[in-house]
Parts: C-alpha cells; structure tokens; sequence
DNA sequence: TTGTGACGCGAGTATTTGCTCGCATACAAT
DNA sequence: ATTGTATGCGAGCAAATACTCGCGTCACAA
C-alpha cells in the first residue's frame, strides 16, 4: 500500500475500492479488470486509485485475500472446534462448510478458480491447504490403529480430493449428484480410503 | 479458419503459427500471449497470422485444442483395451498413463490448468471427463456386486478425483508423496471407496 | 512463358491500458 | 482566520495491443 488512509474518508475510499474490484471482478472477468473499470465501478478517479494502492495487482491481490481470508475461517472454525476425533461426522460437517463458504459466491468462486493467473491467490490457498494438511497428518499418525494409509501421504490426498470435489461441484452443479449425495460420497471416498 | 491453406507452403505456414503460440504461451503465459509475439516467435508478420485465424483467440484455442486432444487420446488408449476390466490393475494404469501424460510437458500443463480463463478448454476437458465418467458409470451399473455406491454420482468421484490428484501431483510436486506412492494411493482411494 | 490467384509482408491505425501530475478542495491544528 | 497537510480529481501520456490494407512475390496451370 503506498500511503496510509489517515482520515475517515479516505478509509471508505479504500474500502470502495476493494468494494468495487471485486465486483469488476465478478462482472468483467479477469481480462476485463482494468484500473479505469474499477475507479469507475467506484464513482471515483483513476488517479485516486494510485494513493493506496501502489499498481492494479495490489487491488486484485486484496480482493482475493480477503475472500479467500474470509473463507479459510468459515472452514478452519468448522473443525477447530473438534479437531480431537477425525471420524465421519467431522468429515461430513467440515465438506458441508466448504461447500456453503464456496456456494455463497459461485460468481467470484468461479473466477478465482477458473481464471485468475496470479501465483498470489495458489499460496494463500496452498498456506490454508498445508494448515489442514498438517493437522491431519498429526492425527493420522497418533493413531494408526484408525487406518493403514501412511499419514503425510493419506493427508495430501484427502485434503486434495474433498478440496476439489466440493470446488467442482459447486461450479458444474453435476445433475447426478445432490448435495447430500456429495456429502455421502465424500464421506465414503475418505473412510473407505483409510481402512483400505 | 479464415482462409484453407492450399499449397504446401502455407500449410507449413500454419503449423509454424501453432508451434510459436505454443512457445509463447509456456514462455511468457496467458497475459504475454499477444499477437505481436506469436507473429516475431514464428519468425513471420502480424498480417500473415491473420490470412489463416480470425483473432488471437482462434489460435489460443488451436493450441489447447491440441493440447487436450492429444493428451485425451494418451489416457484413452490406456483405457480402451481394457474396458471388460475395472480393476484395481486398471485404475493404477490410468493413472499411470494420466500422469505420464501431465509429466510431459509441466510448464504447459500449469498454463493451462492454472491461467487459462477460456471456457473453451474447459469444455474439452469436460467433454473428456464425460466421456470417461459414462465408461466407468455403465460398467459400475452392470457390475453391482462389485461395489455398493450409486454408479453415476461414484464415477463422478472417482474420475475428478483421480484426474485432480495427478494433476496437482505433477504440477506441486509433493515431498510427502512419491509418483509410486501417489499411484498407490490412488488406487487404495478408488477401491477402498467402492466397497464403502 | 505467361497470367492469375495464392501468399506473405510490415508499416500503420484505432483503441485500450496502466499510471502520473498539477491543481483544487476538505480537514485539522493553532 | 490561517496555515499546513491529507485527500481527491481528471485530463492526458507513453506503451502495448489487436488487427488491417495496399503492395510486392511466389507457385502453378495453360
């Protein structure tokens, strides 16, 4: 950031911005998210842009931070809270959360997922995916009497495999699978895999 | 196409396009790829380009189009000679085939699967799918002594699961995770889940 | 050999882009 | 009130971009 909003005013300038970016975002796509779009998109001047925001990467950058911030709590909250007993309960609710946080803006989802080239937005997710990644892997090998997968391994793959059916079927909404049958499937793929 | 090349010298011609756009797409991705480069990459003038494809977008789609197309026609050749089977042999030598496939050419894969907003190579690559998942739905149906999941929501699962694990496999190159490993897991993650 | 159309060229155009800079205004401190 | 600073404006620049067009060159059929 290039300057720091000191006033009240130009606080919610910023805010507009990030406001109006992502909205360009979801309206334009990728290609069309432009510095002259999004100042307009937030009824101010291109050169205001430019007090805070030091290039049109930065703006981009933001907006997909904080969406991505904002769903990585929605998930981390959903297990933090019963991190003790990895069973089938906690896969079902944590993929049911996952799927809600990525069905709240299948717009965005999609442009974040689909398009956008920026190695930003993989290492925040890769960051949240390693967070996870490692929380199970320490289960995994506490209790092995559980399963006979080798944990760091078997981590990966769950992490991956419910990461991205629920991303995709968000996105393609499959006409052969309902939303519970995701949850059911997904739950069988995880506890199958483990015992197996 | 906007014109047919009709002697052999503008068939050359457009293969050279093809091989540049290519060149230019791994080299300086989807935000490099111009007309400009592509003409300077292939050696010829921005007006040539235009004799054989109406835009830019036409030849980024010839080469993802070929791209896939040749990819699909690796995995499928790996798969047709075994239909009557869906065994573990089978899923681990998919599997195999998928990530020799992807290994090929990584710094074009990670273009592709990562920078590409077209929804054009999507829609090959879901074609693709589709066209595996109906394989593998019709051959669960008949065989349901095999397994005790529903065949189209299964087929569903294990073909985006299969084809995302090689994908990111290639593509993160995990520590935690050997290629045999990742074939391992793979088919534990398919059989274990059918019998759940 | 010659004529005709396919071919290729590359300077050029119109547009869009990211971004700047000089200036006017709003605010806070004295 | 006055002064200093934070804020915002918007015309406009330099660069890049997708694409065109008139002209010369080449291959091939007659």
């Amino acid at each position: 950031m290039r300057k720091q909003p000191r006033q009240e005013r130009s606080r919610q300038m910023v805010e507009r911005i990030v406001a109006a970016g992502r909205e360009v975002l979801v309206e334009r796509g990728y290609d069309g998210f432009s510095t002259n779009h999004v100042a307009t998109a937030a009824g101010i001047s291109p050169g205001s842009l430019y007090q805070y925001f030091p290039n049109k990467a930065a703006i981009l950058d933001e907006v997909v931070d904080r969406y991505v911030a904002e769903s990585a709590e929605q998930v981390t909250s959903a297990m933090s809270d019963r991190i003790t007993a990895l069973g089938p309960d906690l896969v079902r609710d944590v993929a049911d959360a996952l799927v809600a946080v990525l069905e709240a803006d299948r717009a965005l989802l999609r442009v974040v997922a689909e398009e956008l080239p920026l190695a930003r937005s993989r290492a925040r997710l890769t960051a949240l995916e390693r967070q996870v990644r490692e929380v199970s892997t320490a289960y995994l090998a506490a209790r092995p009497d559980l399963h006979r997968r080798p944990p760091a391994a078997a981590a990966w793959v769950m992490v991956l495999a419910i990461e991205n059916l629920a991303v995709r079927w968000v996105l393609d909404q499959p006409a052969a699978v309902s939303r519970d049958q995701l949850l059911d499937e997904t739950v069988a793929l995880v506890s199958g895999y483990l015992v197996s």
